[in-house]
DNA sequence: GCCGTTACATACCGATCGGTACAAAATAAA
DNA sequence: TTTATTTTGTACCGATCGGTATGTAACGGC
């Protein structure tokens, strides 16, 4: 039988960054097809419908992103300087290099919450995950003696999550440097380290 | 000449919660007529286009959403408790008295962000008017020693601005109630008071 | 070579999109 | 009561939406 004359890999990378840069609603299928360099029936073929490609497209995102995530925070051993250049690269753009293109898991929950149950629920696992990485880490932290004890890392950890998503979300304006350098110094502070 | 058989303020109410639930793209022409309950000749007579209708919508938010803040922060005199309220009443869904909402100004920002920069600066200038209510606000704790010396009021005020969109995009998706109050603690450490 | 099967490009589908032409209805001014 | 002016409801516009029917091109198996 004949081949693809695409990688399927390659068009699911287009379609998760066209969705990424408008999300859902604003992502049409021409826009697709241009971006991911296939006709219409060759998307249908692939990937089903528009709903069926998004879900796939968020699911590789999340992948992605989580292990992104897992990589910075494992770099370095201490916690604050982990979680602090975890929210430098955000600010320097992360694995996509652009700071204005956030989150696709975030702008999922806040453009498709609470229409959406499907998708919004796969966005907040995602989240529930990165919180339980934060968490951990902040565990390690206390054990290590690193961080000061006493501290409820549970809320620490999500805490730092929501900091993390609001964060993300104003990186998309590109607001000038100085507010987000403060940003990040003032949301440090949520871990008190021992004396 | 024949009067308006609608009130304005009442329909431009009406648009702006329909684009509150559900964004710019995803609203409708035929959703906003029948919420509005007018029809369309009138909708564009009164209001202009469907983007000119948003952007009166999103002032309206906004404008309504800052003094909404500002009573909430001014009820309490002590900075801890005022924040503590203020992310509770969030979590119990605010003005609108629904947590699903979210925030008109953060979705615009998350939506319509980078294309649409006429409305996200707007809606930009937003937060930076929320940020500064919150680094006033600390500061008054720091002048009347409640909160304890040498913390940088504009870091902290940044952070928590950052921890609020975090968290309103949180609850967009309604998890549950322990892992909102435990970001909710968390946030909290952020302001370190006196002993 | 041929055949069966699959992917391909073109051209098209009904539905809905945002937006408007038009004429009837309602009022204030004269 | 007439007239000038504005709003209203209906019915419609071209464009674009997501999705598909159809015929042809390209391959593997024989």
């Amino acid at each position: 039988m004949r081949p693809r004359a695409f990688d399927e890999e390659q068009a699911l990378d287009a379609a998760m960054r066209v969705f990424w840069e408008k999300g859902y609603e604003a992502t049409s299928l021409s826009e697709l097809t241009e971006k991911m360099n296939i006709r219409k029936p060759s998307l249908y073929a692939a990937f089903g419908d528009k709903r069926e490609l998004f879900g796939r497209s968020l699911d590789r995102y999340m992948a992605k992103h989580l292990e992104y995530m897992k990589r910075i925070l494992e770099q370095e051993r201490a916690v604050v300087p982990a979680f602090k250049s975890l929210l430098n690269d955000l600010a320097e753009g992360g694995s996509a290099g652009d700071p204005a293109l956030g989150c696709l898991a975030v702008l999922t929950l806040d453009e498709l919450a609470p229409q959406e149950a499907e998708w919004t629920e796969k966005a907040w696992a995602h989240q529930l995950r990165l919180a339980e990485l934060f968490c951990n880490k902040i565990v390690e932290g206390l054990q290590s003696g690193e961080l000061a004890q006493g501290q409820d890392a549970e809320a620490l950890g999500h805490a730092l999550l929501a900091s993390v998503i609001g964060l993300t979300v104003m990186l998309k304006t590109l607001p000038n440097a100085a507010f987000i350098e403060s940003t990040i110094t003032g949301t440090l502070t949520l871990l008190k380290e021992a004396k």
